[in-house]
RNA sequence: GCCGUCGUAGCUUAGUGGUAAAGCACCUCUUUGGUAAAGAGGAGAGCACGGGUUCAAUCCCCGUCGACGGCUCCA
């Protein structure tokens, strides 16, 4: 029977140990999975593997898929486990750790042998193509509080056919990648004399992220909410009485001296919008209550975790937070999924991750066994497959996470929707009842674009840079085919922008040829061509991104045409 | 922050122990051209920054900063 992908990977990776054996005796193998694409295998070894070693390494290890080893497997004792590894202290240290009742056992390829649970090939043989990718530090259990390790990534397929296939794939990936799209279109840059992770917007990124802002505001309009705007900096007693400074200070900024009172950036919108919800009494006539605000908030991130626009230190988050009472939690819950739905399909996002987090188990209260139930049953409501991560939770409570991935596969969280009972307490919530009586309030957290910076890396990455004409930056560039038509050029653009859309004129002393090519390689959704024929009748030729064909129509028809495509945000 | 790789004009890259080359972009001129690059000329970097070795360093060594790929963490 032929070997499933993850099984072909899960045996490169042995093959992999296998090579490292012979060539890097001293390298202490430790665990090496099969991940997506691929596969990787962290070693313990003083030396680090340079690009030459794993050249090597790949020479190494064609020879071993070409002896095609049987994969043979025997159940041992713990104790002979232990003893089979006792120089390597990883190997054995898993030994010990795997649960009574569960088989511990051994895996051989030809001279090799290696502590594994199992799902392999039958032999080195399956493994048809494979090629090693790069060598990257990592941590002995994630813990970096434990020895750095080196891991070597690798991709393995069926055959050279898919191996390019996949590797063709990655290279595409990596022209579409929102950082080096940035620069060519001019949308944002990060600079160095401001610092890592503060992001630039330029006019072209800037005016998509109004069209993105303008739209997001009228879905939070549409639904009840109310604007709120909060200060950036506020005390630190402020974060005190939140429990950010307790439970969130290595990601805020260090604190900001004036006069006798200490400062911080604000790492999150809710305390401010808690402080706007307390400052009157609230009537349960009043609930929900839900205060939006396209929030910037500031968090200290460590050097090596920046990049592009999806991890930052300083972003603007759709914000908002709602309090309502118990009972409205569930409606309130699966409305704001709800939203957030929409809001991805309009963005043209189709596949998406949801992650349910539960709390961290040292902090579980009864409450979160309530705040669960009801984002399970949102979930079961739409119908939306989840995965579960048992303690990502916020400190606050369980939350709902939507992710999508990257032109590279690597998955990012837009969308948070987060159920707290614990700041309400904290800072003494309350609403006047039906019954007279004061009682405690719940609140949802939620950012359903996430952030706008990593909202834009994404959509950039999504449509390769070429947004469509709702959030084009410029939709339209009317290009004059000699200096004569200029004057007529900028009639048209005027037209164009005194209906509402962003136009441009191309008054470069170019052939019509380089223009064309310029304005492609910008992803411009339509180029305009005006000559003299054009003049002459009051029509612009249309050359539309993604067609050959080309129609010569009037002004106004065009206007229409591209009146219907934003509309329907096509 | 940690591990690894990298750092030459705005961008992409070449290059050498004896003060750096090209294409694109930019500016000027010629050209007024019909759908992905017209022609010519010009300006632009002392080779990320700081030390060291050397008669001499962009090239060798050390440090710092930054970028990239991961680890950890999160929108």
């Amino acid at each position: 029977m032929r070997a499933s992908l993850p099984e072909l990977r899960h045996t490169a990776a042995h093959v992999l140990a296998y090579a490292v054996q012979d060539l890097f005796p001293e390298a202490k193998p430790t665990i090496g999975p099969a991940i997506e694409n691929g596969f990787y295998y962290d070693f313990d070894r003083a030396e680090p593997f340079t690009p030459h070693d794993l050249e090597r390494l790949e020479g190494r290890m064609a020879e071993i898929v070409a002896a095609d080893y049987k994969m043979t497997g025997r159940e041992v004792s713990r104790d002979q486990a232990i003893a089979s590894f006792k120089s390597n202290p990883y190997k054995a240290e898993i030994a010990r750790e795997i649960p009574d009742g569960e088989p511990i056992t051994l895996y051989t390829i030809g001279e090799f042998t290696d502590l594994c649970r199992g799902g392999h090939a039958e032999s080195t043989g399956a493994v048809g193509a494979f090629k090693l990718t790069s060598v990257a530090g990592a941590y002995w259990r994630g813990d970096e509080h434990k020895p750095m390790l080196q891991r070597i990534y690798g991709t393995a397929w069926y055959d050279r056919a898919q191996l390019d296939d996949y590797l063709a794939r990655l290279e595409e990936a990596q022209r579409r990648d929102h950082r080096k799209l940035g620069a060519e279109l001019d949308l944002f840059s990060i600079e160095e004399d401001a610092g890592g992770g503060l992001v630039f917007w330029h006019p072209k990124g800037a005016i998509v992220r109004e069209i993105v802002e303008s739209f997001i505001r009228e879905g939070l309009r549409e639904r009840g909410y109310l604007p709120v705007v909060t200060p950036h900096v506020a005390s630190e007693r402020l974060y005190e009485i939140s429990g950010h400074l307790e439970n969130f200070a290595a990601n805020m900024f260090g604190p900001l001296e004036v006069e006798t009172q200490r400062f911080r950036l604000k790492p999150m919108n809710c305390p401010g919008h808690i402080l706007i919800y307390r400052s009157r009494l609230r009537s349960y006539r009043d609930l929900p209550l839900r205060f939006s605000e396209f929030g910037t908030v500031y968090r200290f991130e460590r050097s090596g975790v920046l990049h592009g626009l999806n991890r930052v230190r300083g972003f603007t988050q759709d914000d908002a937070h709602l309090f309502c009472t118990p009972e409205q939690l569930q409606g309130e819950f699966e409305q704001t999924l709800d939203e957030a739905l929409r809001l991805m399909k309009a963005f043209g996002f189709a596949e998406f991750q949801y992650v349910l987090s539960t709390r961290d188990p040292k902090d579980r209260a009864e409450t979160d066994a309530v705040a669960e139930a009801a984002i399970r049953r949102a979930l079961e409501r739409y119908d939306l497959p989840f995965e579960v991560d048992e303690g990502g939770g916020a400190f606050y409570g369980p939350k709902l996470d939507v992710n999508v991935r990257d032109a590279l596969g690597r998955p990012w969280q837009l969308g948070t929707v987060q159920v707290d009972f614990v700041l309400p307490e904290r800072f003494e919530l309350k609403y006047r009842g039906a019954d007279g009586a004061d009682h405690r309030p719940v609140m949802i957290h939620r950012a359903l674009a996430g952030s706008l910076e990593r909202l834009f890396g994404n959509l950039v990455e999504h449509y390769g840079g070429a947004f469509p004409a709702w959030l084009a930056p410029v939709q339209a560039v009317v290009t004059p085919i000699s200096e004569h038509q200029v004057p007529y050029a900028r009639e048209v653009a005027a037209r164009l922008i005194g209906a509402g859309f962003r136009a441009e004129v191309d008054e470069s002393n170019e052939k019509l040829g380089y223009k064309i090519r310029h304005w492609k390689t910008q992803k411009v959704p339509y180029i305009l061509v005006a000559g003299k024929q054009e003049v002459a009748d009051g029509t612009v030729n249309v050359n539309a991104r993604g067609s050959d064909e080309k129609r010569t129509i009037s002004v106004g028809a065009f206007l229409e045409e591209l009146r219907a495509r934003v509309e329907a945000k096509e």
